[in-house]
DNA sequence: CGACCATTTGATATGGATCAAGCGATGTGG
DNA sequence: CCACATCGCTTGATCCATATCAAATGGTCG
């Protein structure tokens, strides 16, 4: 059965919805282990998951909802280091301790995982500890396409953007923008009104459309994949 | 005894010195299996080492000199993605394909490690494996301080990159540069102009000396830290 | 000594930040 | 159910940091 924890008492869960209900039927999902060992908790819209230097207990897969993984600095910019989807795992650190912060955007599902679980189940089974492996190296691709979305232009970060949430998203043609325009300008190193005239740009010359301001639909690929040089 | 590779035939090392000696003392070294599975090849200034998108057939660990890891973009842009100093091991990848090319910046002998004898070494001594598990684990924390550095502004990008160096660099308070200004710029993703011009500034408000253009003496941590913002 | 290449320095242009105001959707209290 | 406050987003005007263009300097090697 399931091996329940009692992570409400972790202090990395003090902000989890006050009604948390786990619900151990989505642990049957997508068929691996990994769904089996963990209990899925409700967080709310800006709850934190943990912070920054706490240390990593658990590993974190969203089930529903989305999260953002975040550093402040000493002057108080926010750097946010990827944004977490239904399916993508996070929290797995080097050290044990989390070198960024994660937050709720929207109401969400996660699936918390005792990390010192995984690690003893991946010591049995080999299918998950190739799983584990595979995790640092898929975040350091996505740490190394940041890097060089970071050094090009204004308009080139955002067709950037646009391209990988397309490539996330179901439907490849219409994008659904959980995040805020803040957050979409603190993960690419923009202003927020920056980022909202490049979007107004992209729309008049008719490479995207936004029905709402959450919601863009990619009307030329092609434009896209020239504008983002 | 050590199991000599045909290395030199490897399309990955086409641009080795001709006059390569491959020099077996250096493998026993630090202490670690390592050393003793692989050859030492020097490579001469500004040649490749291998070429982004070939296959990743070997790992590389830096004896002396300095390597520069590297993807050029569309329109010719350059970003480089780490600066490889000796100690150092790179050109692990996660989809056994380089994702970034690499070149000597000054003439340099690397130990080259034939991947797959690592892996099978790695299933014999666990201590081989666990330092080949940290890998990319480490690679990802230099990736997001990269990121990190990327979204300061120019004086705070040249102050991290002198830090960054000089905590790498035997002596604390004197930095040596193997690379040029150029490379630096295309590290910190500015203009060779804006790179000089800042240390020069830096240089005035007696921050730093530069004895040479190839040689930073850190004069006040202090002033360094608070201009790192 | 002279050519070459890296670096520095100078003058100007510009992309994105900043400061400021307007707009539209959402929700709340009267 | 509507008036109003709030919040997220967009738009406008101006400023500034860094890029760009250009030239001078300096160090290295033949």
């Amino acid at each position: 059965m399931l091996s329940h924890m009692t992570i409400t008492r972790s202090t990395s869960h003090r902000q989890a919805e006050s009604t948390s209900q786990p619900t151990p039927a989505a642990a049957f999902s997508l068929g691996s282990a990994i769904e089996m060992m963990g209990a899925t908790v409700p967080y709310r819209r800006d709850s934190e998951i943990y912070g920054e230097n706490e240390p990593a207990e658990y590993l974190y897969k969203v089930i529903s909802g989305a999260v953002r993984t975040y550093k402040i600095l000493t002057d108080g910019r926010r750097q946010i280091g990827s944004f977490c989807l239904p399916g993508d795992i996070f929290g797995l650190e080097v050290d044990d301790i989390h070198t960024f912060s994660a937050e709720a955007i929207t109401n969400c599902k996660i699936l918390v995982i005792k990390r010192s679980a995984l690690v003893s189940l991946a010591g049995r089974d080999i299918a998950v500890a190739r799983r584990l492996w595979t995790l640092p190296g898929n975040e350091l691709q996505r740490a190394q396409e940041h890097i060089l979305l970071l050094i090009k232009t204004a308009q080139e970060r955002v067709v950037g953007f646009l391209i990988e949430m397309s490539a996330r998203s179901a439907d490849a043609t219409e994008v659904e923008l959980p995040m805020s325009r803040q957050d979409i300008a603190d993960y690419l190193g923009l202003t927020i009104e920056t980022v909202s005239r490049t979007l107004t740009r992209l729309e008049n010359v008719g490479a995207i459309a936004i029905p709402t301001s959450r919601r863009v639909v990619l009307r030329s690929r092609g434009a896209l994949n020239r504008l983002n040089a």
